[in-house]
DNA sequence: CTTTATTGTGTCTAATTGACGCAATAAAGG
DNA sequence: CCTTTATTGCGTCAATTAGACACAATAAAG
């Protein structure tokens, strides 16, 4: 038996995950650096035979992170046939990484479901590499490496995809802390959406969404005024994703 | 070989699509009756190995349309394990419809990946069952079978994403014949939404995207006072449906 | 104690949305 | 042939929302 038991997972099938955080005002991205080769990989795997393949993301996602109960959504399947073309397999083999067995199903044709998880940067305390890869670090979304296969393509679907959910659907509360202040709230969706945003329209329009909770504290220690805390009412918040924030029509 | 030649595909992958229609003022999708079965399925198959998913939901969709280049937009994948739950392989082998071969390929656990296809009704001239399946026809959106596995949900979920993308995209270029009225465009957003919008609040809305182009003719014929006839500007249209027409923030 | 950058609140205008009035019109009916 | 009827096209008005910006309060630094 191979280091992976690949009779245990369904053929042909993979999920990968664009793990986001918010750290320092940018949009962090979870990352593998692959062995031997020059490459950053998502975080994937394989969905086990008799695994839901929502499953299969939440595990992947807490084998890479250690977090369960995390925000996670599925985005869209690559299946493309022409996504598998990089002769990694073939390096691994040599290396001595993976046995013959386990290089003619890493061989076969792959589709991958791509997930995107939203994650508080803080609690992912030791990201863990997987077999394939030699380590596991957050990466600036604003300075990539180099990515393997198609996983560009991936994450920047993913992005688009969060791009538009702003627009009905509220976020922040699996990735920012508990508590948290209104410009950092901005810079998130600022962030997310590559421009910046009137502060006084905003904090308005947060506010009218009836999902933020104003605790009675500030965040002091920075120089000038100290902003208030919010937090969010996870109910409100919960039926805003449910329910959509300002659905038009 | 069987009549399927299973080994030209993609094991455990199929592809299921939700094509709609609009006909007398009513959402209608195309469904398959199942051989032998009360049942009726979304038209559907397999991916072929050297097939990208997204060619294989085209081609699936000409098989049973007879049209090409009509708007397909992938939803979803379906991916839990218990959706494959009903022992119509059984059924099919009994009665000799499938042979021993194809019944162990059908059996095992598949995902699927939903997409949705906005076709004009009147382009299909004859909706073609596939191998499983005694016939394809319309049926109303209103009045719907009893489907088969989860395909309920897989129709759910493509309304949804329809509904949700009747906010940010145009609509109507797959669906209506070329020229069409105003209150015909305003019937189809009505019955996709479910609820009835103000009429001479959507004129003015629609005519706000500058998607729409009114042809200097009026349809005569009926009762009442003619309606113009309109057409899609199709450039203007396209763009609308890369950029998004009322974007938010 | 002044300076400085930042935060909280409010105001004003323009644009958009929602509700509805009214005249024009095409066919149907007496 | 003229009235009736249901429908269409266009417009208005108030309410709401969005965008731009002014100003006072504040916390630390100098």
């Amino acid at each position: 038996m191979s280091v992976l038991n690949v009779d245990k997972f369904q053929p042909g099938l993979s999920v990968d995950c664009v793990i986001l955080g918010f750290h320092h005002n940018e949009l962090k991205i979870l990352l593998l650096k692959l062995k031997d080769l020059e490459r950053w990989a998502l975080p994937g795997g394989f969905v086990e035979k008799e695994e839901d393949v929502d499953k299969a993301a939440v595990r992947i996602l807490r084998e890479r992170t250690g977090l369960k109960n995390i925000f996670l959504q599925q985005f869209h399947l690559f299946g493309n046939v022409d996504r598998n073309e990089e002769a990694y397999a073939d390096i691994l083999l040599e290396k001595g990484i993976v046995d013959k067995e386990l290089y003619d199903w890493l061989d076969q044709r792959f589709v991958t479901v791509g997930y995107y998880a939203l994650v508080e940067y803080s609690r992912v305390e030791a990201p863990t590499p997987d077999y394939f890869s030699e380590s596991c670090e957050w990466c600036s979304l604003s300075n990539l490496p180099n990515l393997w296969l198609d996983h560009g393509r991936i994450l920047e679907k993913a992005h688009e995809t969060l791009k538009r959910q702003l627009n009905y659907q509220p976020i922040g509360l699996n990735l920012l802390p508990p508590r948290f202040t209104m410009p950092e709230l901005q810079a998130l969706y600022e962030t997310i959406l590559g421009k910046t945003l009137d502060r006084r329209n905003f904090q308005r329009k947060m506010m009218g969404y009836g999902i933020l909770i104003r605790t009675g504290e500030r965040r002091t220690g920075g120089a000038h005024k100290s902003p208030w805390l919010y937090e969010f009412d996870e109910e409100k918040y919960r039926q805003g994703l449910a329910d959509g924030l300002n659905a038009g029509w």
